[in-house]
DNA sequence: CGCCAGGGCCTCA
DNA sequence: TGAGGCCATGGC
């Protein structure tokens, strides 16, 4: 059988349970959205996150929480230094303390609930056009923080989808993106769930040095390692 | 000890 | 537009 890409997340859904993604994401049968507090918060974790283990990251939100700095007003009236303090354990803490501050000036712009209202595609030129937001951080913010169908990208979706054969090694975002969500239901709790699983898969088997004699994706694997 | 994490910006062809 | 360098900490 060849594989395609909802075969992959039927697959992964029926062998790995529900990955339950950013700490508050239980909302889907009982709330259509989430706090503005809520929001600042994932938005703030998906700048922290990046290119970094979310168990770095919790420690550095852990400390902007502890002292009072996990709102708009607050990490702007912080200097830099004790910012990128509090930041510490998630990496790059400069670059990100400044990110964070570039963020928080564009939150006092255009404030959470103008943000919820916009379109997708709207909402995301105007996230990609902020520095520091690239394209996966984008998504994720849509998706995760306004909770609108957005698909995220990262390097595990892109080095599961190339092993397996349903794209180049050196796809772009955008095209994978595009691949993807033209072959899945658009709806939100569904592009959540599966980053979340692909994430999951990576982390088990399909590694930097896979394991692919234990895979359950192996039987279907275009490049039967 | 080396590798790698839920990337993105800048520079230079 | 795309490849390469840079940013930096913590877990294994």
């Amino acid at each position: 059988m060849i594989l395609t890409f909802p075969l992959v997340y039927q697959t992964l859904l029926e062998n790995y349970s529900p990955q339950g993604w950013w700490p508050i994401n239980t909302v889907y049968k009982k709330r259509l959205s989430l706090s503005n507090e809520e929001k600042f918060e994932i938005i703030i974790g998906a700048i922290l996150t990046q290119n970094t283990a979310w168990t770095n990251v919790e420690k550095a939100l852990n400390e902007l929480r502890r002292n009072n700095c996990l709102n708009v007003k607050a990490i702007l009236e912080t200097k830099h230094e004790t910012l990128a303090q509090y930041i510490k354990s998630s990496g790059y803490n400069n670059q990100k303390a400044e990110r964070l501050k570039i963020i928080a000036q564009f939150l006092l712009q255009h404030p959470l609930d103008e943000l919820q209202k916009m379109e997708i595609k709207g909402l995301r030129t105007l996230l990609l056009s902020v520095k520091g937001i690239g394209p996966e951080t984008a998504d994720s913010i849509i998706l995760y923080a306004f909770m609108k169908p957005s698909f995220v990208i990262d390097t595990y979706t892109k080095r599961i989808m190339s092993r397996i054969g349903l794209c180049r090694k050196d796809v772009s975002y955008d095209e994978l993106q595009t691949l993807i969500v033209s072959t899945i239901e658009k709806n939100t709790e569904i592009y959540n769930e599966y980053h979340a699983l692909l994430v999951e898969h990576a982390k088990r088997y399909c590694r930097t040095k896979p394991l692919c004699e234990e895979c359950i994706l192996k039987d279907n694997c275009s490049r039967q390692f």
